[in-house]
RNA sequence: GGGGGCAUAGCUCAGCCGGCAGAGCAGCGCCCUUUUAAGGCGAAGGUCGGAGGUUCGAGUCCUCCUGCCCUCACCA
């Protein structure tokens, strides 16, 4: 797009902002003097941080980066430009420095009246450092990269409106360096996942995010229409089968950082869309994936913090290895003081947790493993600081896990418990065939009697296993949720960029104005 | 969905018992060659989220609406 198409027609039908204006003006004046507002590249020799780490006498440099600071003398101007890593000081005199044709007092005069804070500047020049110490590029040409209109939030509060930070997360990134740690942290934690996943054998694969049916997680789905084939169709709840049918085709270690899609509440510890991390071994028993857990995650979270203890919530949770394990059963009674053969009645549990839990919805709906998840979830999971691993879990709670051979009412799975929160979830893969098109039926059961969340059946998932899958242990891990714990945040929110948001219009609850309805005097023609 | 809270200049925030709409930063005009949120002087900048109501008078009190935050319920 040329240069010219911004002093173009001004559509922007917010109320007209004076510092805007001015600024709009000024690419005006600044293509009057042969300065281009957007031009196409910058050579750059050194990013911000490289250019720190050269030696104070080092020449010819070329950085660029936005205008953050400036502190304006008579005939010197002190500035910080920052990049995504790092903001470094510059310094302009007004006698020795140019930028286009200009030079000298003309040079300096665009810099101090048509450069404005927010702007994208190159700056060529040389390392210098300052009477207080501190290492400044003396610039001898500055080069205009990118024309801001908008002024910066405030240069020392920052951005604090938490709705702006999520509505206009690019502000957040831009001024608050805390959040950009935030988010740098979430890059290392995936990275370091990968590798250590990649260094155990697993292969990264790509399963559909849109699907015919919903499956592998008990969760509402988001419904769209696949209009060639005249059909609903889904957005993944989990990415779980569709892995598996990949152990049956013969990979034997696979994972996925799988955006799934749940259409439930929005609170601060769920998000509709989410990232959830899902591996799955061959051979594996769910023994064998918590020896891998325990050495995965202290590995990742040592590699993206610096160290195995997370500090959450005012506590510290060291995920040195081994860690405790704890039955079901066992934590239920201990913590809750109500043990699953206390009560032998679906009635009996039914009254118990009514009693315990009196502000549970649907409790006359819940099937024997809801309930006991309901005493688990509110009686004991809130007091597990962890880590540690639970197990043995109900059957009826784990409809894909596979049954315990020592015991037929529970499965061999796990869970990762840390700060009062579930960061894995993992078990020895149900592979019988015959007996996966049971447990769904059951669920199928559980749902005509109204318990909602009850899994869907999958045929197309059935037939897959009735070619045999081998044993097979699988490992499930909202990155998210893992995320918060690492940053000791609340709101999952804060580790995604964009969190879906209700549109709302600038104008401040006007009424969207209608196409060509321009809501203001349209700026003159451009071009 | 229930309950509680917040919404004032581009940003960060004051605004008392209902009585002329405020500050800092940013922007604008001046002064200033070593600053670190630079400093000094001056002049601007407002649909107090929106719509009603009470009142001589509403940013302030009441009702409704919108958005966000917290919380409970549901869910990972």
């Amino acid at each position: 797009m040329a240069d010219r198409s911004e002093s173009g027609p001004d559509t922007d039908r917010r109320p007209i902002n004076e510092q805007r204006r001015r600024r709009i003006e000024k690419i005006a004046e600044l293509q009057a003097l042969g300065i281009a507002p957007y031009p196409d590249r910058f050579p750059r020799t050194h990013t911000l941080a490289e250019a720190a780490a050269l030696p104070e006498d080092a020449r010819g440099l070329a950085l660029a980066g936005r205008l953050i600071l400036r502190r304006r003398f008579g005939k010197l101007t002190f500035g910080h430009i920052q990049d995504h890593d790092k903001a470094f000081q510059i310094a302009l005199e007004r006698d020795k420095v140019a930028t286009g044709s200009l030079a000298g007092k003309e040079a300096y005069a665009v810099f101090q009246q048509l450069v404005d804070l927010g702007d994208f500047i190159g700056c060529e020049g040389d390392l210098m450092r300052t009477k207080t110490g501190e290492l400044t590029l003396a610039v001898q040409r500055f080069t205009l990269l990118a024309k801001s209109l908008r002024p910066l939030p405030e240069k020392w509060h920052g951005l604090r409106d938490l709705e702006l930070c999520y509505r206009q997360r690019y502000l957040d990134l831009i001024m608050n360096a805390e959040t950009r740690a935030r988010f740098a942290l979430r890059r290392r934690v995936i990275a370091a996942f990968r590798e250590g996943l990649d260094r155990e054998g697993f292969v990264e694969v790509t399963t559909p995010t849109l699907v015919p049916t919903a499956s592998g997680a008990l969760a509402t789905p988001f419904v769209t229409r696949h209009e060639a084939l005249d059909m609903p169709a889904y957005l993944r709840i989990a990415p779980e089968t569709y892995l598996k049918r990949l152990i049956v085709a013969g990979y034997d270690k696979v994972y996925e950082f799988a955006q799934s899609f749940r259409n439930e509440g929005m609170d601060p510890s769920h998000l509709q869309e989410f990232m959830l991390l899902e591996y799955y071994c061959a051979f594996w028993n769910y023994e064998d994936n918590m020896r891998f857990t325990e050495r995965l995650l202290p590995a990742v979270i040592t590699a993206a913090t610096g160290s195995p203890v997370v500090k959450f919530q005012g506590r510290e949770i060291d995920f040195t290895p081994p860690w405790p394990r704890i039955a079901f059963r066992d934590a239920l009674a201990r913590y809750a003081g109500a043990a699953p053969e206390d009560f032998p009645t679906l009635a009996a549990l039914r009254a118990e947790v009514k009693k315990r839990v009196p502000e549970a919805a649907g409790i006359e709906h819940m099937g024997r493993g809801n309930l006991l998840d309901q005493l688990y979830k509110k009686c004991v999971r809130p007091q597990l600081a962890g880590p540690l691993f639970l197990v043995g879990h109900p059957i009826e709670l784990s409809p894909l896990a596979r049954r315990s051979d020592a015991d037929a009412s529970l499965t061999d799975r796990f869970q990762v418990l840390a700060g009062g929160r579930e960061i894995v979830n993992a078990y020895s893969e149900l592979v019988a065939p015959l007996e996966q098109r049971e447990r769904f039926e059951e669920q199928m059961a559980l749902r005509r009697a109204g318990d909602a969340e009850a899994m869907a059946a999958e045929d197309d998932y059935l037939l897959c296993m009735e070619y045999g899958m081998p044993p097979t242990s699988g490992w499930g891990l909202g990155l998210e949720r893992f995320l918060c714990l690492l940053a000791d945040r609340e709101n999952l929110r804060d580790v995604v960029f964009f969190p879906f948001m209700r549109p709302q219009s600038e104008a401040g609850g006007a009424a969207e104005a209608a196409p060509g309805d321009t809501g203001a005097a349209p700026a003159p023609q451009g071009v």
